[in-house]
RNA sequence: GGCCCCAUCGUCUAGCGGUCUAGGACAUCGCCCUCUCACGGCGAAAACCGGGGUUCGAGUCCCCGUGGGGUCACCA
């Protein structure tokens, strides 16, 4: 029988939902979902100076929206829980305590003042900061004498002297570390919370975890947790450290030099699928050429063997482009549910004005939304575009430019255009494209106009704007009665500035 | 600084000893399409970090440098 594929992604939750997190969890999604496994969200919330209120609520929002959902966390139980490591202390604690009793680890009652100060001697002395072993010859009835009169206390796992330890990562292979550089690290805290390293080997163990895939800022810190799974009897899962992700001065991914947010990407109109895409791109490829395909396609075509193990950096740039691409792609009822799905959510989050204007024209006028929505769908790149990029269409008056209005020709020159161009306009029969360009085209010509400064005078005319999409276009979304109307409205706009 | 990881165009990468005068994508620039913007099409510029080996032959294997990153907490 084969063995189960169990993977895990292990947030703490610290408020805002991080990118990192997200590729984390794809990558962890997707093995699970090739061989059929599972795949548990558990929180790590060992951390209680760093709690946040709302933050695992968070945690749930992200991966829902991105539609990699968890088979087992505190919210989808499981057989292995609780999932949530803060209702897991007496595992931990007991798991201590075994390690204690066979020798593996000792209290320590060092105060921090002197934990400081011991760092700061040897970072003076040029030595790198480890903890000297204080309390490690403690006798066990003086360890007894001082928990009982209260004395705070931790629990450090003992290192060997002299040995190497191997982390087998599956992308590298044999990592070897030399014991004398491992720190006894603190496992369990005195407040009763374990540190991150007895957390994670006891709850995967506990969890059946098969592979274990996390960020390479834990690879040096993984001898501690083979030591432990030694400690333990327990066999080590397969031991996966992935890149970290950077900011474009290649740097470890930060708030302060990139967008960390997951939120933030939300906010601008990032598609899901873009975002995911853009992620698994990162370090991952299917075949040559291929760069764009869904997380189904990934599941499908994954190998670890075609994960590349550089730290990439985060390019927008090409975020940008993979979600004009999905943009694109989408069908035209398609794209106004996301737009509709985005703006509610925008709001809600933000209470953002712009996004209520779309809510706004969506439901008050949801056929010219979605004819002007489908207009501009090749144009657009965010989803944030959109509020901009179709203004006009709802205004009720437009702030028009005269410059952009005159194109180089006299106030008294345009009004007399734009005048005869509406008569002709209105009568044009049938009011196709073709009638309607000959139309402008053959006054151009008359006029001795260049047919580009015609049609830009017209453009501005009916939209106020530089840049749209074809304007025959525009204004067969508008109707006819409204294009004419605008026609009418830059030229009184016109007449106001002569007098 | 110690330890660890990594190293092909600006960025993400293809390349798994000869087919590499190094291929693709994004970004950049130019041209075409064109009523503007975009889409689309075509094209340009742009890289094997350095030095030693191994080999008939090295971008590809080894070593040493160099560079970048990570990590050295009662944070994860």
């Amino acid at each position: 029988m084969t063995q189960l594929i169990r993977t895990r992604v292990a947030p703490s939750p610290t408020g805002y939902p991080h990118v990192g997190t997200a590729f984390q969890a794809l990558l962890n999604w997707v093995y699970a979902h090739k061989h059929q496994g599972q795949f548990v969200l558990r929180i790590e919330d060992t951390d209680q100076k760093r709690a946040v209120e709302g933050a695992e609520q968070v945690i749930y929002q992200a991966l829902s929206w991105l539609e990699i959902e968890p088979d087992e966390s505190p919210k989808h139980l499981g057989d292995y829980g609780p999932y949530r490591q803060s209702e897991r202390l007496k595992i931990y604690q007991q798991y201590a305590q075994q390690l204690i009793d066979q020798d593996q680890a000792y209290y320590c009652f060092c105060s921090p003042t002197r934990l400081a100060k011991m760092r700061k001697q040897q970072q003076q002395a040029d030595q790198p900061p480890k903890y000297d072993r204080h309390c490690c010859g403690l006798s066990k009835t003086e360890v007894a004498r001082r928990l009982k009169n209260g004395e705070k206390a931790v629990i450090r796992m003992k290192i060997p002297n002299d040995q190497q330890i191997i982390v087998n990562d599956l992308l590298r292979g044999k990592v070897e570390f030399d014991s004398n550089i491992v720190d006894d690290q603190v496992i369990l805290k005195s407040d009763g919370f374990p540190t991150y390293h007895l957390a994670v080997v006891v709850d995967d163990h506990l969890m059946k975890i098969t592979h274990m895939l996390r960020g390479e800022e834990w690879l040096s810190s993984a001898p501690k947790h083979v030591l432990l799974y030694q400690y333990f009897g327990w066999s080590v899962p397969v031991m996966i450290h992935s890149p970290t992700l950077r900011n474009p001065d290649k740097s470890k991914l930060s708030k302060r030099k990139g967008n960390t947010s997951l939120w933030w990407y939300r906010k601008q109109g990032y598609l899901k699928e873009a975002l995911l895409n853009f992620l698994a791109l990162l370090v991952w490829k299917p075949h040559e050429d291929q760069e764009v395909f869904t997380k189904e396609e990934m599941v499908k075509n994954f190998a670890w063997s075609q994960l590349n193990f550089k730290a990439p950096v985060f390019d927008v740039a090409k975020l940008q482009w993979l979600n004009g691409l999905y943009l694109r792609k989408k069908s035209l009822s398609a794209l106004v549910k996301e737009v509709r799905a985005w703006a509610e959510w925008v709001v809600a989050q933000d209470d953002q004005a712009a996004a209520k204007q779309v809510l706004v024209w969506l439901n008050k006028q949801p056929s010219l939304f979605k004819k002007a929505l489908g207009l501009a769908q090749q144009r657009l790149k965010l989803l944030k575009e959109i509020p901009e990029l179709l203004g006009f269409y709802f205004a009720p008056e437009l702030d028009y430019d005269q410059a952009d209005l005159l194109q180089k020709h006299s106030v008294k020159e345009m009004i007399q255009a734009l005048t005869i161009i509406k008569q002709r306009l209105a009568k044009l029969d049938p009011w196709t494209a073709e009638s309607w360009e000959q139309t402008i085209r053959d006054y151009a010509d008359e006029l001795g106009w260049k047919h580009r400064d015609l049609f830009m005078a017209l453009r501005s005319a009916v939209t106020a704007e530089r840049f749209t999409p074809p304007l025959f276009a525009v204004m067969q979304v508008l109707g006819r009665t409204k294009s004419l109307q605008r026609l009418e409205q830059a030229s009184q706009f016109l007449q106001a500035v002569v007098s």
